[in-house]
DNA sequence: ATAGGTCTGGGTCTTATGCT
DNA sequence: AGCATAAGACCCAGACCTAT
């Protein structure tokens, strides 16, 4: 079985300071093609004979009639749509499997949808006599190849929707807002549906920026599984330091009321920290202060107003303790999970 | 300009585990 | 037993790059 692909702990903040800056190929200018209004979220005429994996798939399905100056929208980037190709995959999408010899995978009959004449494309990454057809590596490769000549013709088996700066920072704020709250007294951490549902309570319909700077369609409700897989994706050292912070006391469920004011909040306040040139945690205390003010005017509904004000000797502790938990004592009851050291990724971020 | 390759990230399924 | 959750595995889409 091939190896799962190592998920990176994300460093959200960069995408908060510096969105734009991730992915800076130039799209094509607009001006150059005519873009098709379609987008994923619009109903597609689904395809009779188009196979869909899983009842959760969304049936898309492109028009066949759409030329290469055509180009369906991705929900994530108004400005830098994946062009459609001309060719056209004949057929429903079948994959290669392990052990099961099919050579007929090598090669994909396509239609020209410009010209109507049929061409075939052939699989180049491995020598067709070199393949082994046992090798889940080399089955890999054929599916890849064969799958993104479908996408790029539209035809997809299930739709995107990528995680846009504002919904990445939430999930952050999240975590940090309910540590602040566990210095003041335990909690319980709710269950990820709960924090869906105050997910979906503060997204859900809002037109927000995506990572271009372009306006979005109002937000769709994120599925369940797709909100605890990237749940669980990110922001691991805020996660364990919150159940650092929570265990052995006992406490009420708390789910901090988010909303998009607080997150432009707490964005300005890490774009100031980054500004001052504060971009890691020290385990010598370094820029304490500034830690102390972030920690503790972190943005609340009812504070939104009046974040500049000076902070308590208990907040001063408080800062100083979540600090030191970069580096905890060895805690005897939880030998294997030790805190990541937090660098510059755990709560201001440097670029890539 | 475009086909095709690589890499990264998101969605879903499966399984194990814990809680009610 | 039923449900919820976490985590691994896999598939597939998006972004970017390169060769032609």
């Amino acid at each position: 079985m091939p190896q799962k692909r190592k998920q990176r702990d994300e460093d959200l903040t960069d995408s908060v300071v510096s969105p734009h800056l991730k992915k800076l190929k130039a799209a094509p200018s607009l001006s150059q093609r005519e873009v098709l209004n379609v987008t994923t979220s619009n109903p597609l005429t689904p395809s009779p004979t188009q196979k869909i994996k899983h009842g959760n798939y969304v049936n898309i399905q492109p028009s066949t009639t759409l030329s290469r100056t055509h180009r369906i929208t991705t929900e994530t980037s108004s400005s830098n749509f994946p062009t459609v190709s001309r060719l056209h995959p004949r057929g429903v999408r079948r994959t290669a499997k392990v052990d099961q010899k099919d050579e007929t995978l090598l090669r994909l009959l396509c239609d020209d949808t410009e010209t109507g004449e049929a061409k075939e494309l052939h699989f180049r990454n491995i020598p067709h006599s070199s393949i082994d057809w046992t090798n889940a590596e080399h089955i890999r490769k054929i599916n890849n190849w064969r799958n993104q000549l479908y996408g790029r013709a539209g035809i997809k088996t299930k739709s995107i929707a990528m995680w846009l700066p504002d919904e990445e920072l939430w999930l952050e704020l999240y975590w940090q807002l309910s540590i602040a709250e566990s210095r003041l007294h335990g909690l319980l951490v709710p269950r990820s549906s709960v924090i869906l549902d105050a997910f979906n309570e503060t997204f859900v319909g809002r037109v927000i920026k995506d990572v271009h700077g372009n306006d979005t369609a109002p937000r769709q409700a994120r599925r369940h599984n797709a909100f605890t897989a990237k749940l669980n994706r990110v922001c691991s050292h805020l996660r364990e330091r919150l159940h650092q912070c929570t265990f052995g006391k006992s406490g009420d469920v708390f789910v901090p009321k988010i909303t998009l004011g607080m997150l432009h909040a707490y964005r300005d306040m890490k774009m100031e920290m980054r500004e001052m040139g504060i971009v890691e945690e020290s385990a010598y205390s370094d820029h304490l202060e500034h830690w102390c003010r972030l920690f503790s005017n972190l943005p609340k509904l009812e504070n939104l107003d009046k974040r500049e004000r000076s902070f308590s000797a208990i907040e001063y502790d408080a800062a100083t303790a979540l600090l030191d938990l970069a580096n905890p004592p060895v805690d005897a009851r939880r030998p294997a999970t030790p805190v990541p050291e937090l660098d510059v990724t755990s709560l201001i971020a440097s670029p890539n």
